[in-house]
RNA sequence: GGUCUCAUAGCUCAACUGGAUAGAGCAGCUGCCUUCUAAGCAGCAGGUUGCUGGUUCGAGUCCAGCUGGGAUCACCA
């Protein structure tokens, strides 16, 4: 049963019965913790119709209710808040159902399906913590609609053409005499960065002895001769230079197997990768095609417009006076080409960083432009930047925390605070580094996750680690504890079946407010998946994971003699451990048995 | 300069989309482990929600203006 929605119903019964007037804009809230109740009817906006008070309006929703609806037990009404105290026997019910369910929570195949495209990164550097977020994020969302009914197919867009690439290259050629990740035992994407570090220190050099010789900046930059070089070899990448392919091939491939690592610990994955070098010249016909029937323009110079002034923007190119493309031109083609492959996708989610949000403001008005309908259901999930507590990561100023580098602080800093409570001690080496990787990497994507998406957000690696507090392991460490009760119940060969839950009459209060959380999980998935925030999901377990603790604490579960109340605080410790799994599941974040 | 966006406790974040006395965590202080795991629980202290007006029965939330951050506005990607 849906409580809230029978509920609803009730308190609209009333009210007819009452005012003889439908009211569907019920504004029902949960009970604020001072006052006695679960849910609290806003009593102002009644008063049109009541022609009375919100007090008197209140009270008199509240009679009625008390006498007529076999939810409630009795109310209290304080100024126009009218708080309703549900009987027992409802929450029991409630509970009961959710107990029967062993699918709580997950919504059967809707026949929907969607794209969530994320991570896409470029191919000349190492994953940092602005990835992290990224990945974690657009991960997390997939797993929210997929569970909601979706079909996700979970894709990127590898920038693996460009000058920033053909500047490791050069650089490579230059000095890195033949070296290979397997050679120098470097991870391949570190390898590859090291040389785009090595290109940038070198063309800095370059330039300012240049300078120094006398000519302008802009002059110096432009002759700088690895510059050239880098330029040259993209030249030669767009003619197909079969040396050239084969060089980029190599580095591009090194650079590959070492996100594979890293995507393999991050605990992400993607079901079909999109590469630009296959892209790039995608989405210029359909410019063309757009010339044709006047939704752009081409100007004298021979370079093809849109307008989108009309729209409060302004105009931008779509395809240069030599009819080359734009980044633009080929997100056109991209979006398009994905939606032949997956015609049954309804629309696209693109995580990608708040400084394109012009960017995807544009695109997805062009889509509707040419006609397609499924622009409306394109979503840019922008999210704020990561900084740090000296400010923005600037790579060119060495200030970028590494995502590998991260990743395994985090679990080193597990390990080491796992080992120093010493609870694990009889656990096996691959149990304890399993352990360590589980809570580290749970700590690290409860904080990236936590915070909503849209905002910008502080990285303080100092706080990050730790794993106290409003944190991953926290809620870990919850359903870890109520896995402990679960074997010792068992143990004890205790049972639990439906039968022995329906005849508890009386709950505590704690009690109730475990059950009254769990009973919003199927809420707050889909409010999450609306928002497209994984921080309601993720503060949600945080709650709950609280709220059980309290009910830990002030009620020791082995001391209870009435063997139905046991037995069904066993089964709601279950139930709980469960939804806190699910939750975290969908966050992308393991919970341990033990820690 | 135009557009967008953010500003909440010392710090990091919430606030059910306009509802009650604005809540958590960290940091600080005080209690609670003969055990279902103290990575926890209970409590104290901490606030003019950047500023000024407005709309409303009611504003952290909506509107206007100001102050201060950030992003964006290339025939770059």
């Amino acid at each position: 049963m849906n409580l809230d929605l029978t509920l609803r119903s009730e308190i609209q019964k009333a009210i007819h019965s009452l005012f003889q007037v439908e009211f569907d804009q019920l504004q029902l809230q949960p009970t604020n913790a001072e006052f006695e109740g679960s849910h609290t009817l806003v009593c102002f906006p009644l008063t049109k119709i009541s022609k009375k008070g919100p007090e008197e309006t209140a009270r008199l929703v509240g009679d009625h209710l008390q006498m007529h609806s076999g939810l409630v037990n009795r109310y209290n009404v304080v100024k126009g808040f009218l708080n309703l105290v549900l009987h027992d026997s409802v929450w029991v019910n409630v509970f009961e159902s959710i107990y029967a369910n062993a699918n709580y929570g997950v919504t059967p195949a809707t026949g929907k399906e969607l794209m969530v495209e994320y991570s896409s990164p470029n191919t000349n550097k190492p994953l940092h913590l602005g990835h992290l977020r990224n990945n974690f994020l657009g991960y997390s969302v997939a797993e929210i609609y997929k569970s909601i009914g979706y079909t996700v197919h979970k894709v990127q867009i590898i920038n693996d053409r460009g000058i920033h690439i053909c500047k490791s290259m050069a650089a490579w050629k230059l000095y890195g005499d033949g070296e290979t990740p397997h050679r120098s035992g470097l991870k391949g994407d570190k390898l590859v960065g090291k040389y785009y570090v090595e290109f940038d220190r070198n063309y800095k050099a370059q330039c300012k002895e240049l300078e120094a010789q006398g000519l302008s900046k802009e002059e110096a930059e432009r002759q700088a001769p690895i510059m050239k070089l880098a330029v040259q070899l993209l030249q030669q990448w767009e003619q197909k230079d079969p040396e050239v392919w084969q060089l980029w091939n190599l580095m591009n491939g090194w650079v590959y197997a070492g996100f594979d690592v890293t995507y393999q610990r991050m605990g992400v994955d993607f079901e079909k990768l999109y590469y630009e070098s296959k892209t790039y010249l995608l989405g210029k016909e359909e410019v063309l095609k757009g010339v044709e029937r006047g939704v752009f323009f081409k100007k004298e110079d021979g370079s093809v417009w849109v307008d989108l002034t009309a729209d409060g923007l302004d105009q931008k190119v779509l395809l240069r006076s030599d009819g080359t493309s734009v980044y633009m031109t080929q997100d056109i083609g991209t979006a398009i080409l994905r939606f032949r492959d997956f015609p049954k996708i309804e629309g696209q989610v693109y995580t990608v960083g708040n400084e394109q949000e012009y960017h995807f403001k544009v695109l997805f008005l062009i889509l509707n432009k040419l006609g397609y309908e499924w622009a409306r259901k394109c979503y840019h999930l922008s999210y704020g930047m990561v900084d740090l507590p000296t400010g923005k990561m600037k790579s060119r100023e060495g200030t970028v925390v590494d995502a590998d580098d991260l990743m395994e602080e985090m679990v080193q800093e597990a390990a080491r605070q796992t080992q120093e409570l010493g609870k694990i001690d009889d656990m096996s080496q691959q149990e304890i580094k399993d352990l360590a990787e589980m809570i580290g990497l749970g700590a690290l994507k409860f904080f990236l996750l936590k915070v909503d998406p849209k905002k910008r957000m502080l990285f303080d690696p100092n706080e990050s680690i730790q794993l106290q507090g409003h944190t991953g392991p926290f809620i870990q460490y919850t359903h870890a504890r109520i896995k402990a009760i679960l074997r010792k119940a068992a143990s004890m060969n205790i049972s639990v079946d439906a039968n022995s839950i329906s005849k508890v009459s009386t709950l505590e209060p704690a009690e109730r407010e475990v059950i009254l959380k769990i009973n919003q999980y199927t809420n707050k998935i889909q409010e999450a998946a609306r928002e497209y925030s994984p921080a309601i999901l993720a503060n949600y377990a945080y709650e709950l994971a609280k709220e059980y603790n309290q009910f830990y604490q002030a009620i020791p579960i082995f001391n209870e003699s009435d063997p139905v109340a046991l037995k069904f605080r066993i089964a709601f410790s279950e139930v709980t451990a469960a939804t806190i799994a699910k939750a975290m599941a969908l966050l992308g974040i393991r919970v341990p048995d033990r820690m």
